[in-house]
DNA sequence: TTTTCGACTAAAAAACTATTTTGGTCGAAA
DNA sequence: TTTCGACCAAAATAGTTTTTTAGTCGAAAA
């Protein structure tokens, strides 16, 4: 009971280095116990499957990208740079994410399911992020960046989803094509009308 | 040489029904020949290769969404109703497809090869897209509905990028997850806004 | 000349079998 | 509370044979 915790970080951490060695469908239940030094058996101790573990590892990969833009957001005071920074953070940390995996994504296409696996981790942190993004856009009501007739209250759920959407096209385009050069110019433009179209 | 073009099509419209049936992969060379009634080597004297047929058959069906979405515009005469029906006839069309193959995109998952073939189809009718919302926004300055000092002409062609950028960004949402019914919603909401900053 | 097609081949896919590996369980031991 | 060896059913793998398939070619229709 000590360390129960420190275990399962240890394991997920362990886990998360092979899987970028080898791949996620590569990395066997006997690799992670002799890597963490362990008994097989005994990763079940700690989780009750496989699929936990790696559900798990890929889990706290999102969850880093979305405390990277939360923490990066909240360095600006600035409405408009909150924005900004929120999505060039988030393609950034996507792209060092992208890096570090791409062969593997390369070589397991097969595996790794896009349809199916993309839906499930993709949206895990969405409300996360309509949250986040909701609260800026009142933060900039309140400073007057927004003209509040423009959005009512209730629409301001549904303008967190759309910044989300454009934001998303962009991330996709990273994803699939890697020019990074016209992303700079397309994110301010973007920003640019929209706060425009805000005021 | 009085109907090769003709054999051609009816080569590729058997092709296209097979495909719809059984999937990219399961369709052979016999079936689409016989399906034709012609013997299996006559193929082989319009079509170089099965790849070939199979290419052309994914690209007269993008090229349907584009000419559909392109004649849907030039329907409008109003600057934003031309944008709205693009986005709304491309997801609409769009959808309709997807409809007809989603049975065998999810079970050919593995085969139908996401990365490699998605960058490949998805963007081969991308030039075309850009020219046509550009000539829109053009036509949008022309009648005054842009402010011309917002977007100069060297940005026409970022602002025409960036517009489908974000309609890309609702198309996949619609890709992976099925809600129509926000869309709407959005598609208006993200065009008040980039109307209303644009002007 | 233009178009069709049967016969053929090399390569790939499928089917089948035997073998090994893997995820997961359980009870005992530390 | 935590670890682990022994064990099992299911799945992955390897190896082999058989079948199917894409593509060629030369001859024969049209």
């Amino acid at each position: 009971m000590v360390n129960e915790e420190e275990v399962r970080a240890e394991i997920l951490d362990t886990a998360r280095g092979l899987i970028q060695q080898f791949g996620l469908q590569k990395v066997t239940m006997q690799d992670i116990a002799k890597a963490t030094g362990k008994g097989k058996s005994s990763l079940y101790y700690y989780f009750k499957s496989k699929d936990e573990i790696l559900d798990a590892v890929v889990e706290e990969e999102m969850l880093e990208v979305f405390i990277r833009c939360r923490d990066a957001v909240d360095r600006e005071t600035d409405f408009g740079a909150k924005l900004k920074t929120y999505i060039i953070t988030k393609i950034k940390v996507l792209e060092e994410k992208l890096a570090r995996y791409r062969f593997l994504i390369e070589t397991d296409a097969h595996y790794f399911d896009f349809s199916s696996y993309f839906k499930k981790m993709r949206f895990l942190y969405d409300d996360k992020e309509v949250v986040l993004i909701k609260s800026i856009f009142k933060r900039g009501i309140e400073s007057g960046a927004i003209r509040p007739t423009m959005v009512e209250e209730e629409n301001i759920q549904l303008l967190a989803e759309i910044f989300l959407t454009a934001a998303r096209g962009l991330e996709m385009e990273i994803f699939i094509q890697k020019e990074f050069k016209n992303m700079k110019a397309k994110t301010d433009l973007m920003l640019t009308v929209l706060l425009h179209g805000l005021q």
